[in-house]
DNA sequence: TGCCTCTTTAACGGTTTCTTGAGATTTATC
DNA sequence: GATAAATCTCAAGAAACCGTTAAAGAGGCA
Protein backbone atom coordinates (compact mmCIF):
# COMPACT_ATOMS: atom_id res chain seq x y z
CA UNK A 1 0.00 0.00 0.00
CA UNK A 2 1.72 3.77 -1.05
CA UNK A 3 0.46 6.50 0.81
CA UNK A 4 2.24 10.07 0.59
CA UNK A 5 2.54 11.99 3.79
CA UNK A 6 2.39 15.77 3.81
CA UNK A 7 3.34 16.61 7.71
CA UNK A 8 6.20 18.77 8.08
CA UNK A 9 7.00 17.71 11.63
CA UNK A 10 10.05 15.14 10.89
CA UNK A 11 9.61 13.80 14.98
CA UNK A 12 5.80 12.67 13.97
CA UNK A 13 7.10 11.32 10.40
CA UNK A 14 9.36 8.80 11.87
CA UNK A 15 7.24 7.51 14.08
CA UNK A 16 4.79 6.92 11.25
CA UNK A 17 7.62 5.39 9.01
CA UNK A 18 8.58 3.17 12.18
CA UNK A 19 4.57 1.82 12.80
CA UNK A 20 3.28 1.90 9.46
CA UNK A 21 5.87 0.38 7.50
CA UNK A 22 6.48 -2.86 8.97
CA UNK A 23 2.62 -3.29 8.56
CA UNK A 24 3.01 -3.02 4.89
CA UNK A 25 2.98 0.75 3.77
CA UNK A 26 5.18 2.16 1.72
CA UNK A 27 5.69 5.87 2.76
CA UNK A 28 6.74 8.75 0.53
CA UNK A 29 7.17 12.02 2.95
CA UNK A 30 6.31 15.56 1.54
CA UNK A 31 8.00 18.06 4.45
CA UNK A 32 5.69 21.04 2.83
CA UNK A 33 2.78 21.98 0.52
CA UNK A 34 4.20 22.99 -2.40
CA UNK A 35 6.68 19.22 -2.66
CA UNK A 36 3.81 17.05 -1.09
CA UNK A 37 1.16 18.73 -4.22
CA UNK A 38 4.09 17.57 -6.91
CA UNK A 39 4.47 14.31 -5.52
CA UNK A 40 0.65 13.89 -5.22
CA UNK A 41 0.26 15.00 -9.49
CA UNK A 42 3.96 13.02 -10.10
CA UNK A 43 2.98 9.74 -8.92
CA UNK A 44 -0.15 7.54 -8.02
CA UNK A 45 -0.54 6.71 -4.22
CA UNK A 46 -3.39 4.60 -1.95
CA UNK A 47 -3.95 7.34 -0.20
CA UNK A 48 -2.62 11.01 1.12
CA UNK A 49 -2.17 11.51 4.99
CA UNK A 50 -2.36 15.51 5.26
CA UNK A 51 -1.48 17.85 8.01
CA UNK A 52 -3.23 21.31 7.64
CA UNK A 53 -0.62 23.41 9.34
CA UNK A 54 1.97 23.85 6.36
CA UNK A 55 4.73 25.52 5.18
CA UNK A 56 4.04 26.68 1.65
CA UNK A 57 0.59 26.52 1.17
CA UNK A 58 -2.30 25.23 3.42
CA UNK A 59 -3.48 21.91 3.64
CA UNK A 60 -6.67 22.57 2.56
CA UNK A 61 -5.81 24.82 -0.25
CA UNK A 62 -4.05 21.73 -1.34
CA UNK A 63 -6.81 19.47 -1.05
CA UNK A 64 -9.01 21.93 -2.73
CA UNK A 65 -6.56 21.71 -6.05
CA UNK A 66 -5.89 18.55 -5.70
CA UNK A 67 -9.50 17.81 -6.46
CA UNK A 68 -9.97 20.58 -8.63
CA UNK A 69 -7.26 18.80 -11.10
CA UNK A 70 -9.37 15.61 -11.13
CA UNK A 71 -7.02 13.30 -8.00
CA UNK A 72 -9.32 11.04 -6.56
CA UNK A 73 -6.73 10.20 -4.21
CA UNK A 74 -8.40 9.55 -0.89
CA UNK A 75 -6.93 12.16 1.42
CA UNK A 76 -7.02 11.80 5.29
CA UNK A 77 -6.31 15.13 7.15
CA UNK A 78 -4.56 15.04 10.16
CA UNK A 79 -4.56 17.59 12.51
CA UNK A 80 -4.71 19.71 15.63
CA UNK A 81 -7.64 21.47 14.96
CA UNK A 82 -10.78 20.17 16.43
CA UNK A 83 -13.05 22.53 15.99
CA UNK A 84 -16.46 21.85 13.88
CA UNK A 85 -16.04 24.46 11.82
CA UNK A 86 -12.62 23.49 10.98
CA UNK A 87 -13.67 19.65 10.40
CA UNK A 88 -16.63 21.07 7.94
CA UNK A 89 -13.94 22.81 6.40
CA UNK A 90 -12.09 19.48 5.52
CA UNK A 91 -14.44 17.81 4.48
CA UNK A 92 -16.18 20.51 1.75
CA UNK A 93 -12.35 20.56 0.71
CA UNK A 94 -13.14 17.39 -0.83
CA UNK A 95 -11.05 15.37 2.32
CA UNK A 96 -12.51 11.82 2.84
CA UNK A 97 -11.10 11.54 6.89
CA UNK A 98 -10.13 13.96 9.33
CA UNK A 99 -8.52 12.51 12.51
CA UNK A 100 -7.65 15.06 15.45
CA UNK A 101 -3.82 15.23 16.84
CA UNK A 102 -3.16 13.78 19.16
CA UNK A 103 -4.39 10.33 17.58
CA UNK A 104 -3.59 6.29 18.03
CA UNK A 105 -1.48 5.24 15.71
CA UNK A 106 -3.53 1.99 15.58
CA UNK A 107 -6.93 3.95 14.72
CA UNK A 108 -4.74 6.11 11.93
CA UNK A 109 -4.02 2.73 10.32
CA UNK A 110 -7.45 1.36 10.53
CA UNK A 111 -8.87 4.73 8.71
CA UNK A 112 -6.58 4.48 6.18
CA UNK A 113 -7.28 0.73 5.67
CA UNK A 114 -11.00 1.52 5.88
CA UNK A 115 -10.40 4.04 3.25
CA UNK A 116 -8.58 2.24 1.08
CA UNK A 117 -11.01 -0.54 0.65
CA UNK A 118 -13.64 1.75 -0.44
CA UNK A 119 -11.45 3.60 -2.63
CA UNK A 120 -10.57 0.55 -4.65
CA UNK A 121 -14.03 -0.46 -5.44
CA UNK A 122 -13.02 -4.08 -6.18
CA UNK A 123 -16.27 -5.32 -4.38
CA UNK A 124 -17.31 -6.67 -7.81
CA UNK A 125 -17.57 -10.35 -7.79
CA UNK A 126 -19.22 -10.54 -11.56
CA UNK A 127 -17.78 -11.03 -14.02
CA UNK A 128 -16.59 -8.01 -15.89
CA UNK A 129 -17.05 -7.04 -19.65
CA UNK A 130 -16.16 -4.97 -22.34
CA UNK A 131 -18.15 -5.63 -25.91
CA UNK A 132 -17.60 -9.54 -25.98
CA UNK A 133 -14.18 -9.77 -23.99
CA UNK A 134 -15.43 -11.21 -20.66
CA UNK A 135 -12.99 -11.91 -17.66
CA UNK A 136 -13.89 -13.63 -14.11
CA UNK A 137 -12.42 -12.15 -11.48
CA UNK A 138 -12.92 -15.11 -9.32
CA UNK A 139 -12.01 -17.90 -11.80
CA UNK A 140 -9.63 -15.55 -13.82
CA UNK A 141 -11.22 -17.07 -16.39
CA UNK A 142 -10.76 -14.85 -20.08
CA UNK A 143 -12.62 -15.68 -23.21
CA UNK A 144 -14.10 -13.69 -26.37
CA UNK A 145 -16.33 -14.06 -28.45
CA UNK A 146 -17.05 -17.37 -26.53
CA UNK A 147 -13.14 -18.54 -27.05
CA UNK A 148 -11.52 -18.92 -23.58
CA UNK A 149 -7.98 -17.40 -23.91
CA UNK A 150 -5.11 -18.44 -21.62
CA UNK A 151 -2.61 -15.48 -20.56
CA UNK A 152 0.53 -15.33 -18.52
CA UNK A 153 0.14 -13.89 -15.03
CA UNK A 154 1.47 -10.83 -16.05
CA UNK A 155 -0.86 -9.41 -18.93
CA UNK A 156 -3.41 -11.47 -16.87
CA UNK A 157 -2.81 -8.61 -14.27
CA UNK A 158 -2.66 -6.21 -17.08
CA UNK A 159 -5.75 -7.16 -18.25
CA UNK A 160 -7.33 -7.23 -14.77
CA UNK A 161 -6.34 -4.30 -14.13
CA UNK A 162 -8.01 -2.00 -17.46
CA UNK A 163 -10.73 -4.34 -17.44
CA UNK A 164 -11.73 -2.57 -14.20
CA UNK A 165 -11.04 0.36 -14.92
CA UNK A 166 -12.92 0.32 -18.67
CA UNK A 167 -12.97 2.82 -20.26
CA UNK A 168 -10.42 5.25 -18.67
CA UNK A 169 -7.44 5.45 -20.35
CA UNK A 170 -4.94 4.11 -17.35
CA UNK A 171 -1.46 5.93 -17.66
CA UNK A 172 1.31 4.06 -18.15
CA UNK A 173 2.95 5.00 -14.85
CA UNK A 174 -0.39 3.37 -13.03
CA UNK A 175 -0.17 0.25 -14.42
CA UNK A 176 3.76 0.16 -13.62
CA UNK A 177 2.77 0.42 -10.14
CA UNK A 178 0.28 -1.25 -9.77
CA UNK A 179 2.17 -4.47 -11.20
CA UNK A 180 5.39 -4.16 -10.00
CA UNK A 181 5.28 -1.96 -7.20
CA UNK A 182 8.67 -0.19 -6.16
CA UNK A 183 10.90 -2.59 -7.45
CA UNK A 184 10.22 -1.93 -11.07
CA UNK A 185 12.16 -3.74 -14.10
CA UNK A 186 14.98 -1.65 -15.38
CA UNK A 187 14.10 -1.75 -19.00
CA UNK A 188 10.92 -1.32 -20.30
CA UNK A 189 8.63 -5.04 -19.70
CA UNK A 190 5.75 -3.65 -20.15
CA UNK A 191 5.78 -2.92 -23.50
CA UNK A 192 6.38 -6.86 -24.64
CA UNK A 193 4.22 -8.00 -21.97
CA UNK A 194 1.24 -5.74 -23.12
CA UNK A 195 2.12 -7.20 -26.38
CA UNK A 196 1.25 -10.70 -25.37
CA UNK A 197 -1.77 -9.67 -23.91
CA UNK A 198 -2.75 -7.80 -27.39
CA UNK A 199 -1.80 -10.67 -29.27
CA UNK A 200 -4.02 -12.79 -27.27
CA UNK A 201 -7.16 -11.02 -26.84
CA UNK A 202 -7.04 -8.34 -30.15
CA UNK A 203 -4.89 -10.43 -33.03
CA UNK A 204 -7.27 -12.89 -33.26
CA UNK A 205 -10.16 -10.81 -33.23
CA UNK A 206 -10.94 -7.71 -35.96
CA UNK A 207 -12.26 -5.33 -34.04
CA UNK A 208 -9.43 -4.17 -31.43
CA UNK A 209 -9.99 -3.33 -28.08
CA UNK A 210 -6.67 -2.57 -26.04
CA UNK A 211 -5.82 1.02 -27.47
CA UNK A 212 -2.40 3.05 -27.23
CA UNK A 213 -3.30 6.29 -26.24
CA UNK A 214 0.58 7.81 -27.21
CA UNK A 215 2.09 9.13 -24.54
CA UNK A 216 -0.20 8.77 -21.86
CA UNK A 217 -1.59 5.44 -21.42
CA UNK A 218 -3.66 2.30 -22.15
CA UNK A 219 -7.09 1.91 -22.74
CA UNK A 220 -9.81 -1.29 -22.88
CA UNK A 221 -12.72 0.23 -24.54
CA UNK A 222 -15.17 -1.04 -26.74
CA UNK A 223 -15.14 0.81 -30.09
CA UNK A 224 -18.47 2.35 -29.97
CA UNK A 225 -17.14 3.90 -26.84
CA UNK A 226 -14.04 5.52 -28.55
CA UNK A 227 -14.41 6.69 -32.66
CA UNK A 228 -11.80 8.53 -33.23
CA UNK B 1 -30.08 10.15 -0.29
CA UNK B 2 -31.45 6.97 1.40
CA UNK B 3 -29.98 6.24 5.05
CA UNK B 4 -30.97 3.41 7.37
CA UNK B 5 -30.58 4.34 11.29
CA UNK B 6 -30.57 1.36 13.53
CA UNK B 7 -30.49 3.13 16.99
CA UNK B 8 -32.45 2.20 19.89
CA UNK B 9 -32.94 5.81 21.34
CA UNK B 10 -35.75 7.63 20.07
CA UNK B 11 -34.94 10.92 20.91
CA UNK B 12 -31.37 10.52 19.22
CA UNK B 13 -33.53 9.31 16.17
CA UNK B 14 -36.02 12.28 16.42
CA UNK B 15 -33.23 14.64 16.41
CA UNK B 16 -31.93 12.62 12.79
CA UNK B 17 -35.31 13.02 11.38
CA UNK B 18 -35.18 16.86 12.22
CA UNK B 19 -31.76 17.59 11.06
CA UNK B 20 -31.05 15.25 8.35
CA UNK B 21 -34.62 15.44 6.19
CA UNK B 22 -34.55 18.75 5.40
CA UNK B 23 -31.38 18.59 3.77
CA UNK B 24 -32.57 15.65 1.27
CA UNK B 25 -32.21 12.70 2.96
CA UNK B 26 -34.74 9.79 2.96
CA UNK B 27 -34.43 7.77 6.53
CA UNK B 28 -35.88 4.59 7.35
CA UNK B 29 -35.29 4.01 11.39
CA UNK B 30 -35.07 0.53 12.98
CA UNK B 31 -34.85 0.29 16.55
CA UNK B 32 -33.81 -3.22 16.97
CA UNK B 33 -30.80 -5.46 15.67
CA UNK B 34 -32.94 -7.53 13.98
CA UNK B 35 -35.33 -5.04 12.06
CA UNK B 36 -32.15 -3.40 11.13
CA UNK B 37 -30.37 -5.93 9.80
CA UNK B 38 -33.69 -7.18 8.49
CA UNK B 39 -34.21 -3.32 6.28
CA UNK B 40 -30.40 -3.23 5.58
CA UNK B 41 -31.22 -6.68 3.30
CA UNK B 42 -34.40 -5.95 2.26
CA UNK B 43 -33.05 -2.42 0.79
CA UNK B 44 -30.85 -0.40 -1.15
CA UNK B 45 -29.29 2.35 0.85
CA UNK B 46 -26.76 4.28 0.50
CA UNK B 47 -25.45 4.39 3.93
CA UNK B 48 -26.23 2.57 7.35
CA UNK B 49 -25.92 4.82 10.51
CA UNK B 50 -25.64 2.15 13.49
CA UNK B 51 -25.34 2.27 17.07
CA UNK B 52 -23.68 -0.19 19.03
CA UNK B 53 -25.70 -0.83 21.88
CA UNK B 54 -28.77 -2.23 20.56
CA UNK B 55 -31.68 -4.56 21.68
CA UNK B 56 -31.23 -8.08 19.82
CA UNK B 57 -27.89 -8.26 18.57
CA UNK B 58 -24.60 -6.62 19.20
CA UNK B 59 -24.30 -3.71 16.49
CA UNK B 60 -20.73 -5.39 15.58
CA UNK B 61 -22.17 -8.44 14.98
CA UNK B 62 -24.64 -6.72 12.81
CA UNK B 63 -22.09 -4.67 10.70
CA UNK B 64 -20.27 -8.16 10.59
CA UNK B 65 -23.38 -10.26 9.10
CA UNK B 66 -24.33 -7.89 6.86
CA UNK B 67 -20.57 -8.13 5.36
CA UNK B 68 -20.40 -11.46 5.36
CA UNK B 69 -23.93 -11.54 3.67
CA UNK B 70 -22.25 -9.98 1.04
CA UNK B 71 -23.99 -6.01 2.08
CA UNK B 72 -21.22 -3.67 0.78
CA UNK B 73 -23.15 -0.31 1.87
CA UNK B 74 -20.82 2.05 3.79
CA UNK B 75 -21.84 1.79 7.49
CA UNK B 76 -21.03 4.58 9.86
CA UNK B 77 -21.30 3.57 13.36
CA UNK B 78 -22.57 5.93 16.06
CA UNK B 79 -21.68 5.14 19.58
CA UNK B 80 -20.71 6.41 22.96
CA UNK B 81 -17.71 3.73 23.21
CA UNK B 82 -14.43 5.67 22.65
CA UNK B 83 -11.68 3.23 23.37
CA UNK B 84 -9.07 2.55 20.85
CA UNK B 85 -10.10 -0.85 21.47
CA UNK B 86 -13.88 0.11 20.26
CA UNK B 87 -12.99 1.78 17.49
CA UNK B 88 -10.48 -0.74 16.29
CA UNK B 89 -13.25 -3.46 16.61
CA UNK B 90 -15.40 -1.35 14.91
CA UNK B 91 -13.28 -0.93 11.48
CA UNK B 92 -12.19 -4.41 11.85
CA UNK B 93 -16.42 -5.27 11.73
CA UNK B 94 -16.15 -4.13 8.20
CA UNK B 95 -17.45 -0.58 9.35
CA UNK B 96 -16.46 2.47 7.52
CA UNK B 97 -16.09 5.40 10.31
CA UNK B 98 -16.46 5.53 13.84
CA UNK B 99 -18.43 8.42 15.52
CA UNK B 100 -18.71 8.82 18.87
CA UNK B 101 -21.20 10.58 20.88
CA UNK B 102 -21.99 13.17 21.47
CA UNK B 103 -21.22 14.50 18.19
CA UNK B 104 -22.10 17.46 16.18
CA UNK B 105 -25.05 16.65 13.84
CA UNK B 106 -23.16 19.17 10.95
CA UNK B 107 -20.25 16.71 11.15
CA UNK B 108 -22.13 13.44 11.21
CA UNK B 109 -23.78 15.03 7.78
CA UNK B 110 -20.37 15.73 6.44
CA UNK B 111 -18.72 12.68 7.14
CA UNK B 112 -22.04 10.30 5.39
CA UNK B 113 -21.34 12.63 2.28
CA UNK B 114 -17.76 11.85 2.19
CA UNK B 115 -18.61 7.98 2.40
CA UNK B 116 -21.30 8.28 0.00
CA UNK B 117 -18.95 10.12 -2.56
CA UNK B 118 -16.36 7.25 -2.21
CA UNK B 119 -18.73 4.48 -2.12
CA UNK B 120 -20.21 5.63 -5.27
CA UNK B 121 -17.36 4.93 -7.04
CA UNK B 122 -17.73 7.67 -8.96
CA UNK B 123 -14.49 7.21 -10.38
CA UNK B 124 -16.67 7.45 -13.53
CA UNK B 125 -16.24 11.03 -13.63
CA UNK B 126 -18.40 14.00 -15.59
CA UNK B 127 -17.65 15.40 -18.56
CA UNK B 128 -16.25 18.50 -18.12
CA UNK B 129 -18.44 21.09 -20.45
CA UNK B 130 -18.24 24.71 -21.97
CA UNK B 131 -20.17 25.59 -24.67
CA UNK B 132 -20.59 22.76 -27.34
CA UNK B 133 -16.78 21.52 -26.08
CA UNK B 134 -17.00 18.32 -24.19
CA UNK B 135 -13.83 16.68 -22.07
CA UNK B 136 -14.28 13.59 -20.76
CA UNK B 137 -11.15 13.04 -17.43
CA UNK B 138 -11.58 9.36 -18.18
CA UNK B 139 -11.50 8.58 -21.59
CA UNK B 140 -9.28 11.48 -21.95
CA UNK B 141 -12.15 11.93 -25.47
CA UNK B 142 -12.44 15.63 -26.29
CA UNK B 143 -15.32 16.70 -29.18
CA UNK B 144 -16.91 19.68 -29.83
CA UNK B 145 -20.37 19.86 -31.71
CA UNK B 146 -20.23 16.44 -31.66
CA UNK B 147 -16.78 15.96 -33.78
CA UNK B 148 -14.19 14.16 -31.68
CA UNK B 149 -10.79 15.54 -31.78
CA UNK B 150 -7.44 14.12 -31.27
CA UNK B 151 -4.75 16.22 -29.29
CA UNK B 152 -1.28 16.04 -28.43
CA UNK B 153 -0.41 14.97 -24.31
CA UNK B 154 0.47 18.97 -23.57
CA UNK B 155 -2.12 20.66 -25.46
CA UNK B 156 -4.47 17.99 -24.06
CA UNK B 157 -2.98 18.77 -20.67
CA UNK B 158 -3.42 22.32 -21.25
CA UNK B 159 -6.83 21.90 -22.10
CA UNK B 160 -8.00 19.84 -19.15
CA UNK B 161 -6.54 22.56 -17.17
CA UNK B 162 -8.34 25.73 -18.83
CA UNK B 163 -11.82 23.71 -18.96
CA UNK B 164 -11.70 23.11 -14.93
CA UNK B 165 -11.20 26.57 -14.36
CA UNK B 166 -12.67 28.42 -17.32
CA UNK B 167 -14.01 30.85 -17.42
CA UNK B 168 -11.30 32.01 -15.15
CA UNK B 169 -8.19 33.71 -16.80
CA UNK B 170 -5.71 31.29 -16.52
CA UNK B 171 -2.10 33.51 -15.86
CA UNK B 172 0.66 32.06 -18.18
CA UNK B 173 3.08 31.34 -15.39
CA UNK B 174 0.43 28.80 -13.50
CA UNK B 175 -0.08 27.28 -16.91
CA UNK B 176 3.47 26.83 -17.44
CA UNK B 177 3.84 25.44 -13.67
CA UNK B 178 1.23 23.22 -14.01
CA UNK B 179 2.68 21.35 -16.79
CA UNK B 180 5.92 21.43 -16.47
CA UNK B 181 6.46 22.14 -12.85
CA UNK B 182 9.85 23.35 -12.18
CA UNK B 183 11.66 22.43 -15.30
CA UNK B 184 10.31 24.51 -17.66
CA UNK B 185 11.69 24.44 -21.54
CA UNK B 186 14.02 27.06 -21.92
CA UNK B 187 12.18 28.73 -24.71
CA UNK B 188 8.19 29.90 -24.99
CA UNK B 189 6.87 26.37 -25.83
CA UNK B 190 3.73 27.15 -24.23
CA UNK B 191 2.88 29.28 -27.34
CA UNK B 192 3.51 26.41 -29.56
CA UNK B 193 1.34 24.08 -27.52
CA UNK B 194 -1.64 26.85 -27.17
CA UNK B 195 -1.11 26.80 -31.02
CA UNK B 196 -2.02 23.67 -31.81
CA UNK B 197 -4.81 23.59 -29.32
CA UNK B 198 -6.43 26.46 -30.65
CA UNK B 199 -5.89 24.96 -33.83
CA UNK B 200 -7.99 22.09 -33.07
CA UNK B 201 -10.51 23.22 -30.98
CA UNK B 202 -11.24 26.76 -32.51
CA UNK B 203 -9.94 27.09 -36.03
CA UNK B 204 -12.77 24.81 -37.56
CA UNK B 205 -15.83 26.44 -35.78
CA UNK B 206 -16.96 29.54 -36.14
CA UNK B 207 -17.31 30.47 -32.43
CA UNK B 208 -14.31 31.19 -30.91
CA UNK B 209 -13.58 29.50 -26.70
CA UNK B 210 -9.90 30.08 -26.30
CA UNK B 211 -9.27 33.65 -26.09
CA UNK B 212 -6.49 35.25 -24.73
CA UNK B 213 -6.32 37.94 -22.55
CA UNK B 214 -3.52 40.08 -23.37
CA UNK B 215 -0.80 40.43 -20.53
CA UNK B 216 -2.66 38.09 -18.32
CA UNK B 217 -3.68 35.00 -19.36
CA UNK B 218 -5.73 32.95 -21.10
CA UNK B 219 -9.32 32.17 -20.53
CA UNK B 220 -11.62 29.10 -21.99
CA UNK B 221 -15.21 30.06 -21.42
CA UNK B 222 -18.44 30.35 -23.98
CA UNK B 223 -18.42 33.82 -25.34
CA UNK B 224 -21.46 34.81 -23.74
CA UNK B 225 -19.56 34.42 -20.15
CA UNK B 226 -17.04 36.65 -21.27
CA UNK B 227 -17.77 40.78 -21.34
CA UNK B 228 -15.70 42.73 -23.42
C1' DT C 1 19.14 -33.24 -15.82
C1' DG C 2 16.29 -31.57 -19.45
C1' DC C 3 12.13 -29.40 -20.97
C1' DC C 4 8.97 -26.06 -20.36
C1' DT C 5 6.91 -21.39 -19.46
C1' DC C 6 7.45 -16.92 -17.86
C1' DT C 7 10.13 -12.66 -17.18
C1' DT C 8 13.45 -9.46 -18.30
C1' DT C 9 16.65 -7.17 -21.25
C1' DA C 10 18.05 -5.30 -25.50
C1' DA C 11 17.84 -3.62 -30.14
C1' DC C 12 15.61 -1.92 -34.50
C1' DG C 13 12.66 0.97 -37.32
C1' DG C 14 8.85 3.76 -37.58
C1' DT C 15 5.93 7.27 -35.67
C1' DT C 16 4.43 10.98 -32.79
C1' DT C 17 5.53 14.71 -30.04
C1' DC C 18 8.51 18.51 -28.15
C1' DT C 19 11.49 22.27 -28.41
C1' DT C 20 13.66 25.90 -30.63
C1' DG C 21 14.13 30.03 -33.17
C1' DA C 22 12.85 33.44 -36.41
C1' DG C 23 9.67 36.32 -38.78
C1' DA C 24 4.79 38.08 -38.92
C1' DT C 25 1.06 40.02 -36.35
C1' DT C 26 -1.46 42.09 -32.71
C1' DT C 27 -2.01 44.99 -28.57
C1' DA C 28 -1.02 48.70 -25.15
C1' DT C 29 0.79 53.32 -24.54
C1' DC C 30 2.21 57.57 -25.63
C1' DG D 1 -0.16 57.02 -35.73
C1' DA D 2 4.35 55.31 -33.97
C1' DT D 3 6.82 52.41 -30.97
C1' DA D 4 7.79 48.76 -27.89
C1' DA D 5 6.20 44.74 -25.88
C1' DA D 6 3.60 40.82 -26.15
C1' DT D 7 1.70 37.29 -28.90
C1' DC D 8 0.96 34.29 -33.00
C1' DT D 9 2.43 31.23 -36.72
C1' DC D 10 5.27 27.96 -38.82
C1' DA D 11 8.77 24.63 -40.01
C1' DA D 12 12.58 21.67 -38.94
C1' DG D 13 15.68 19.03 -36.06
C1' DA D 14 15.81 16.59 -31.66
C1' DA D 15 13.82 13.73 -28.42
C1' DA D 16 10.60 10.56 -26.69
C1' DC D 17 7.51 6.89 -27.45
C1' DC D 18 5.77 2.57 -29.49
C1' DG D 19 5.34 -2.18 -31.64
C1' DT D 20 7.85 -5.93 -32.66
C1' DT D 21 11.20 -9.50 -32.34
C1' DA D 22 14.85 -12.28 -30.33
C1' DA D 23 17.52 -14.11 -26.92
C1' DA D 24 19.31 -14.60 -22.27
C1' DG D 25 18.07 -15.60 -17.22
C1' DA D 26 14.80 -17.81 -13.67
C1' DG D 27 12.09 -21.12 -11.92
C1' DG D 28 8.91 -25.13 -11.92
C1' DC D 29 8.23 -30.01 -12.88
C1' DA D 30 8.82 -34.51 -14.52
Amino acid sequence: MYALVIEDNPDLVANLYDFLEPKGYVLDAAYDARTGYQYAQDKEYDVIVLDLTLPGMDGLELCRRLRDSGNTTPVLILTARDTLAAKLEGFAAGSDDYLVKPFALQELDARIRALVRRARCEQRREPLRVADLVFDPDTLRVERAGKPISLPPIPLKMLALLIRQSPRVVPRRELERRIWGNERPDSDALRTHLHVLRSAIDKPFDTQLLRTVHGLGYQLAAPDEVQD
